[in-house]
DNA sequence: CTGCACTGATGGCAAAATGCAAGCAGTTTT
DNA sequence: AAAACTGCTTGCATTTTGCCATCAGTGCAG
């Protein structure tokens, strides 16, 4: 056991990694979100997440093996953020949480459905999401044709904001 | 939306309430280690809350619903703390964190066999284990004779430390 | 009835994390 | 040549954390 670690429960060396208020916001973001650079991440933040926090978050995050951090060949000053592997098998644990807190907490209902359909989908959807995501920031070659579950659930999304915006 | 939340997105109001290193800690404590009382999750603290914390955190969790607090018949200056069906909910995520843990993290082996066996067990085996705390920690009633998953799961942690500390 | 250990906390203080606003050097677009 | 955009960085005030000592009330053994 290292000793910057409180103890090996597998519960506490999690928290250890994203038990703070920005951490899987920011993997949020990038999974669910599809935002790869920096100011991606700060301006169309939901939350308003400040610019040191955001370099302060995605600097922990690669160190610690759930991004990694790729030069954009587009432009030389630009990054791209993509999950691991490590990161990607956060799906899980996003829709469980999601829908904790579709059950529990006041949320609004254009920033849940997309947690309501993770959550109705089962193992099955996630596992397909979890795919798609492997091809999106790990290379990973799927059978063509394969359906999108981020397009269907960014789909979802918009409908809701679509509807609420005409009521 | 209260203007005290940064966004009603599901995961942000989750992180709002259990995004700290300590407040799941706690609840863990409370629902893996049947600890009820303030000294008892003080002093058996695997990872040493403080207690300037753990004050502050059994405020907040009985704030915001995740437990309540009732005095201890048996002694004038003892509290009991008990989970809430929100705090009994969170089952299911903290047997994902375990995986997810289990999986991408150095942990110990004494402290990730209930997790390992919470994983194992699936959403039968949680429903299982709720079941016994809505009894413990809400009163309810359970056919009887009906097995202790707690019981299942300290019997294999002891096991563990007990092989470990023979060799 | 008297020590003494135990009860759930508080208070002080230094260190770290957070939040907010401004700024920066280099790059690309207009 | 000017403007906008790139990923950050800096400064500073506020809040949270971590550690240690302490406390007043309770209950039990002598």
């Amino acid at each position: 056991m290292d000793a910057s670690h409180r103890s090996g429960c597998p519960i506490n060396l999690t928290l250890e990694i994203l038990g703070d208020r920005w951490s899987l916001i920011v993997i949020r973001d990038i999974m669910f979100g599809n935002r790869r650079h920096f100011r991606e991440l700060l301006q169309n933040s939901e939350e308003g997440i400040a610019s040191n926090i955001l370099a302060d978050r995605l600097k922990r995050l690669v160190e610690r093996g759930l991004l990694t951090r790729a030069d954009d060949p587009t432009h030389k000053q630009k990054a791209v953020y993509s999950l691991t592997e490590m990161a990607i098998d956060l799906v899980p644990l996003f829709a469980q949480m999601g829908a904790w807190g579709r059950k529990h907490l006041a949320v609004s209902e254009e920033l849940s459905i997309r947690a309501e359909l993770l959550e109705n989908g089962g193992a099955k959807l996630w596992e397909d999401f979890m795919e798609e995501l492997r091809a999106k920031h790990l290379g990973k070659v799927l059978p063509p044709g394969t359906p999108s579950v981020l397009g269907r659930l960014t789909e979802a999304y918009l409908e809701v904001v679509d509807r609420r915006k005409e009521s």
